[in-house]
Formats: structure tokens, sequence, C-alpha cells
DNA sequence: GCGCTACTGCGTACGGTGCAAGCAGTTACT
DNA sequence: AGTAACTGCTTGCACCGTACGCAGTAGCGC
């Protein structure tokens, strides 16, 4: 049985009491909202130790008493992002509706933190927030008749598809207002000066007609659009079912 | 009509001719093999731009005639990881045997070169072979009766899908053999001992059923099991369509 | 031929990063 | 009272990406 990083001990309360010295000045907690509030305000980039420190008031080094690296920092950001979920399913609604209603509370907190999709996690979460949610998507399968491999199969590629949509979306400038002078607002003028269409029938096809306007809604039709797809998928699945 | 950044010059042999001045020692295809085989070896990590230069024999700087920075570096990294796509589809297949040997093409090669799910592109990517690739998948649904915009959407949410199942494994460790002293190897461990059976029941059953043995087989089986859930989605799609 | 000019790769320098190690001061155990 | 474990701070290091100016080179217009 190995023992808890750090920033888990501190995450789930299990520090070990009757401990000596001068109690800690802040929480992780404290420590990670500080770090998110610098990343929705001036992007990930903007999130250093020293950044950090300064906005809750430590020197650089001081993190590392709550925090043994960077990563860690980086999982608690995560962490305090999701925040736990606060809804219920409605008794009587069906699979269907339970997951989509968390899906669709997954894609917006992420949407709330854009930053997230840049976050790369070389470990698997296990974290309280990111936890619960989990818990939380499986119990909106609950009522089928998978089994569980399979429930966290379908949830995994649900929670997948969302977070991959919005890095999508991120990535193409589809999550705010369209600039026509960013780079990603004239994609289309770069993609058709560089693509032969003789070489490229597909993609001049989908250039000129689907990219045409991508508005506002753009981002939420196509979650919804990718997301009947996938629904659509394991309802076969269930049906099909033992 | 804004110019081409030079890395997309080079890449697309969109140089003026008749140019003064020494011809260039390198290509940006060979500085891009090269960073791409310090990956493969030491990680992405290891991709600095001064061990890039050593690699190709270079000093640091003289990476930035052929590259601007190293986010564009990066993108050349992903098309020489991606290559061009080899392989043409049976005359007489379906859409979904087409779309299915196109998806194991893209995982194949993400595969090969796991790094690439660190990578955070901001701007959607514009390289030859990675834009092949997408001209591949479209052609894939080409027999459909989908609008070309359908079809970008059902071809993003499998790529999406495969690039992020991708991730997973390699957070979770499954890409290859499991070792259970590393981290990722003892997750359930680690997870058995954070929560509370009461609390989290449904991630309780599903640790203990499911994740006991995840074997060296586990990412392609789930692998098969996702792209099927989404397949069956539009499949579906495709029937209900008028 | 000539210089001009655009290009090559190189050397130096700068601000920033994550983090190792040792510090004095504080608290609660033996 | 003494000691051991903890706090946050200070200093210092190796490394990062990259701005800038350099001498040398190849093709242009004359």
């Amino acid at each position: 049985m190995t023992d808890l990083p750090r920033y888990l001990q501190l995450l789930w309360g299990r520090e070990p009491e009757g401990r000596r010295g001068p109690k800690p000045g802040r929480t992780i907690e404290g420590i990670g909202a500080a770090a998110v509030e610098i990343a929705d305000r001036e992007g990930l980039e903007a999130v250093s130790m020293k950044s950090v420190a300064r906005a809750v008031g430590f020197t650089t080094m001081s993190l590392y008493r709550y925090v043994d690296s960077k990563e860690e920092l980086e999982a608690v950001m995560l962490d305090v992002a999701y925040g736990a979920p606060t809804f219920t399913y409605d008794t009587g609604s069906g699979w269907r509706d339970r997951i989509s209603l968390w899906a669709r509370g997954i894609a917006q907190r992420r949407l709330a933190h854009p930053w997230t999709v840049e976050l790369i996690q070389s470990a698997p979460p296990l974290t309280p927030n990111v936890l619960a949610w989990t818990e939380h998507g499986l119990a909106a399968l609950e009522d089928t008749p998978l089994t569980s491999e399979q429930r966290l199969s379908a949830m995994l590629a649900i929670d997948g598809w969302a977070q991959n949509h919005l890095r999508q979306s991120v990535q193409m400038g589809f999550t705010g207002p369209v600039d026509p002078e960013s780079p990603q607002g004239n994609y289309l003028g770069l993609i058709s000066q560089l693509i032969d269409p003789e070489r490229f029938p597909q993609l001049t096809a989908a250039g000129s007609e689907s990219l045409g306007d991508p508005d506002d809604n753009f981002y939420a039709e196509e979650f919804d659009r990718g997301m009947g797809l996938l629904l659509d998928g394991i309802a076969a699945l269930i049906e099909r079912h033992p």
C-alpha cells in the first residue's frame, strides 16, 4: 500500500491529527482556486508557481509545502474547475435524459474554464470532485441492463467525446464570437489557399458548404448532434443486450 | 489574403523561386523527423529547440530559420507522425468498413507516437499530411446520403473519440504492459484507499468488476467497443435520413 | 565584371521557468 | 524542558524559448 501523495492527502482530508509545528496558513482548495482564477483571467500559460504564490500571498517555494510539483497543482486546478456536481436526476427519468443532463453538466463546467483542454494529465484523476462526477455519470446508467464494464465504457465514451468537442471548438475559435482577423478566423481562407481541389475534393466541398458561417450556435448544435450519435449507439447496445 | 507562416510555406513547397543567398541546409521534414525521433525515444519533454537543433547538426537559433516558434515545430512533428495515408478502400466496401479502416489507420499512427496526445494545438491543423487524412476520412463516407456537413461531423466525432481513447489509455498506462509498481499500476489500490463505498457505490462496483485485470488487449477491445457505439449511431442517422 | 540585397547559420544575451537545499521560527509531542 | 516535526522564506541552479546582431554566401540588376 503506497502512501498518498501530499496533494491527495490534503484534498481528501487525510492528514494525520496531532501534527507538530504551525498550522498551514492556506488550504489547497484556496491555492487551486487562486490558480483557476489566474487561468480564467489571463490564460493557462500565466499560471506559474510564482504567480499563484503571489496571488495567495506566498513566496514561490512555499507552494511546495502543499504540492510536490506543478503537475499536481494542475490536478488540483482541474478538481476546482469541476467542482462538486450539484444537480440530481429526476425520479422517473430514463437513462437517456439522465446521461444527457450529466454530459451537459460536464460540458458546462469545462466551457466555463476552457483552459482545461490544455491540461495534459499523465495520470488518471484521483481528486474528489472529478471522482464525484464519475460516480454521478455511472449512476445515470444505473437502470440500464448493461454490465458495469459496459457502463464505464459508455460513460468514458461520452465524457471523452464532450471533452474532445470542446477541445476542437476551442482550437477553431468557435467558443466565442468569430474574429475574421484572427488566424482561426480565416481558417477557410488559408485552407482554400493551400489545397488543390483535385487532390482534396471532399475537403473543398466540405469547406465551401458547411464551414461557411460558423456562428455562435455552432458549438451547441454540434454538441447535440454528436451526443445524439453516441446515445443512439448506446441505445442500440441496450436493445441487443441479452 | 494573409500570407502563410513560414513552416506552412516550407511544408507545402510554396517558396518563391529565384531566392538569393545560400540554400537551406536542411528541410523542415528532416527537422520534424529528428524531433519525432527524440520524442519517440525520450518523450515529448525531451524535445527542446536545443536538442532538436543538435540532432540535425544545428545551433539552437538556426531552427528559427525554418520555424517561427516551438508551437510551429510541434505542428510539423504532428504532420510527420501522421505521415501520408497509404491505404486505399476496397471497391465495393461499404461506408462502415471504410471508416473503420480509416479510424484504425489513424489510431495506429497515433499509437506509434503516443506523445501526440500531449500536444496542445491552439490552432486547427493546416499541414499536408493531416489534411490528407481528413480528406481520406471524408472520402470514406462519400457514398452515404449524408450532407457534407453531417459527414464532417461524423468524421470529427470518430477522430475525436479515437484520439480521446488513446489519451485516456495512455493516462491509465494501458498502452503497454502494466507495471504494478508505477503510480498508474496501482490506480485501483489508490482509488479503493480513497473512496467511501457508501458515497461512491457505482465507482466501487465498477472498480472491483471491470478494471480487475486490464490486460494488454484492453486498449484494443475498448477501441472496438466505443467505435461500434459510434458507428451504430451513424447508421441510425443514415437510416432516418430523408 | 560589379555592388547591392536577401538570404544562410552562428553567438551572445535576457527574462522566465520549475525546483533542490538549507534557513530560522513555531508548535506539540515525550 | 528538550526534542522532533512542521511552517514559510531565501538563495541558487540548470534549463527553457527566443530577440538581436553577426559574418559569410549566392543571385539579382547594372
